[in-house]
RNA sequence: GGGGCGGUAGCUCAGCCGGUUAGAGCAUCGGACUCAUAAUCCGUGGGUCGUGGGUUCAAGUCCCACCCGCCCUACCA
């Protein structure tokens, strides 16, 4: 399996939007890993974007600097968000980007030409509007933009595109966009420009081949990552021979990605992914992402405070597969304090401190029996990029086991029956720290610390409680 | 303007092809227990299922209109 994120321009350092859309990614990687599954997980910038130049100029400082800056940044945010990519592509870069970039153009020569054009230009949106107002509120104003540019046949692609996707070669979830993508495309597809003029561009980007005054639109450029990353053998494995290759993204780019970029390998007559998953927005105290919302979306300082475990729970176990989510630091921290410290972390100690008080640390022998449910639970939820009831199917393990010390109340247990009820709770422990490692990788790693072996460590708290640190000491704004 | 998605208990949400008294978690309240990070377990209360029509023996679940939020798309004079 092939999971990708999209590349995020690097005018800014990442947001909160950012890491929700790696962790998915990490989560998949890492479950189909340990179904013994081939797996690349691949993410990275997009370096040449005019948005990137326009922020280095708004800053003062060369673009190179400033691209690389935050390109650190987002690369940056794999240990601390416990990330598993095998590979992180820069399109400024990257050494095979460039050239992969042409030999595409090259590919679907066939189906580009070249066109006056005269159009209204939001250097924001990076795109061309047909009137003033851009829709995306955007405050600099549009700019009439006029000259000579590549342009690419995407109406050529109108009946393929529907074929791919209404006969399920390309999956696209949740279904409410594949039915927005085929509404698009019955609407009726025109040409698209996929170059813009260097000038405009401030020479930064890739220069056509044989035509240097123009630079590769940025989007043409941005989606071929997603094969100019693979070098070597790895193209041929990955992207070739590789039967699942999925795309995840943000509901804002799902056109380029199910409609342009699926056009332009149909044109260079290069194989297609098969999945894509969008997911929706991310608010943060009931606002739009911005520079305003500071630090509280920023996942570097909110995995110092609250810790790596905290944030990845609560991307994942409340972030709804469909619509947006509002996070707040308060949630965060609520739900880490209920399902982390109370659930987890308690079930795990109440667990060791028996084995320890009744059983002198050994942990008896018992048939273990799997959990097979949970296990299939967590991978049909997956399959359906239900992230959400994924990890819920999770906590059943943990909830059960709770219900199980109510139930079997060691305490008042002889000998024998506690050495039975004590090795399943321990069996469990173990069980949860394995279906757990997909999602909360360093949770899971502590659990099965805490657990292992003939003879247990001594108990000690996994987690600690978080609300009372936001009530006095909230990091954002 | 066209299309799509949401609008279900205080909060976050489940409710597939229509069918018994509409569910879960959190929060509230009551109880139990003591192994545990005042944790856990059991139980209670709480909902005009956006509004109004319609189809049906039967609708949160299908159809129509409208209201609110969001998304995509186009902006006919």
């Amino acid at each position: 399996m092939y999971i990708t994120t999209t590349i995020p321009y690097v005018n800014a350092r990442p947001h909160l939007g950012h890491a929700l859309e790696l962790v998915q990614g990490d989560v998949l990687a890492r479950h189909h890993r340990r179904r013994g599954e081939p797996v690349r997980f691949q993410t990275g910038t997009d370096d040449n974007s005019l948005k990137n130049v326009l922020a280095a100029e708004a800053q003062g400082v060369p673009v190179r600097e400033l691209v690389d800056r935050n390109a650190a940044a987002f690369e940056g945010l794999r240990r601390p968000l416990d990330l598993s990519f095998d590979s992180f592509i820069r399109t400024s870069s990257h050494p095979g980007h460039r050239a992969g970039v042409e030999r595409i153009w090259a590919a679907t020569r066939h189906d580009l030409y070249q066109r006056h054009y005269t159009g209204l230009y939001c250097v924001g949106c990076e795109q061309f509007y047909p009137a003033d107002p851009c829709p995306d509120g955007h405050e600099a104003p549009l700019q009439r933009v006029s000259e000579e540019n590549w342009f690419f046949r995407l109406s050529r692609y109108q009946d393929a595109l529907l074929e791919l996707i209404d006969g399920g070669r390309l999956r696209i979830e949740p279904a409410g966009r594949r039915n927005e993508v085929l509404a698009f495309v019955r609407a009726g597809l025109a040409d698209i420009s996929v170059s813009r003029s260097a000038v405009r561009a401030r020479g930064w980007g890739i220069p056509v081949p044989g035509d240097p005054d123009q630079v590769v639109y940025v989007w043409w450029d941005a989606l071929a990552n997603y094969v100019t990353a693979l070098q070597d053998g790895d193209y041929g494995r990955w992207w070739v021979s590789e039967g699942r290759k999925t795309h995840l993204m943000g509901k804002g780019v799902i056109r380029f990605h199910a409609v342009y970029w699926p056009a332009m390998l149909l044109s260079a007559g290069l194989p297609l992914p098969t999945e894509i998953f969008v997911h929706d927005y991310l608010t943060v105290d009931g606002r739009k992402i911005s520079k305003s919302s500071g630090t509280a979306a920023d996942p570097l300082a909110l995995v110092e405070a609250y810790g790596v475990d905290a944030v990845r729970w609560w991307l994942l176990r409340e972030v709804p597969r469909v619509g947006d989510a509002d996070f707040t630091e308060e949630r965060l921290a609520g739900r880490a304090d209920e399902d982390l410290a109370n659930g987890l972390g308690n079930l795990v100690n109440r667990v060791v401190t028996m084995v320890h008080r009744f059983l002198g640390g050994r942990v008896p022998e018992v048939p273990a029996r799997p959990l097979a449910e949970v296990s299939e639970a967590v991978h049909e939820a997956l399959e359906e990029f239900d992230f959400r009831r994924a990890a819920a199917a999770v906590w059943t393990i943990v909830e059960e086991a709770n219900k199980y010390v109510e139930k079997a109340q060691p305490w008042r247990q002889s000998r024998a029956e506690q050495e039975v009820s004590l090795a399943t709770l321990v069996h469990a422990c173990r069980e949860l720290a394995v279906q757990l490692e997909p999602f909360l990788p360093t949770a899971a790693a502590r659990v099965a610390a805490a657990v292992r072996g003939d003879r247990l460590p001594p108990p000690e708290p996994l987690f600690r409680r978080l609300a009372a640190k936001v009530d006095g000491d909230r990091i954002g704004a």
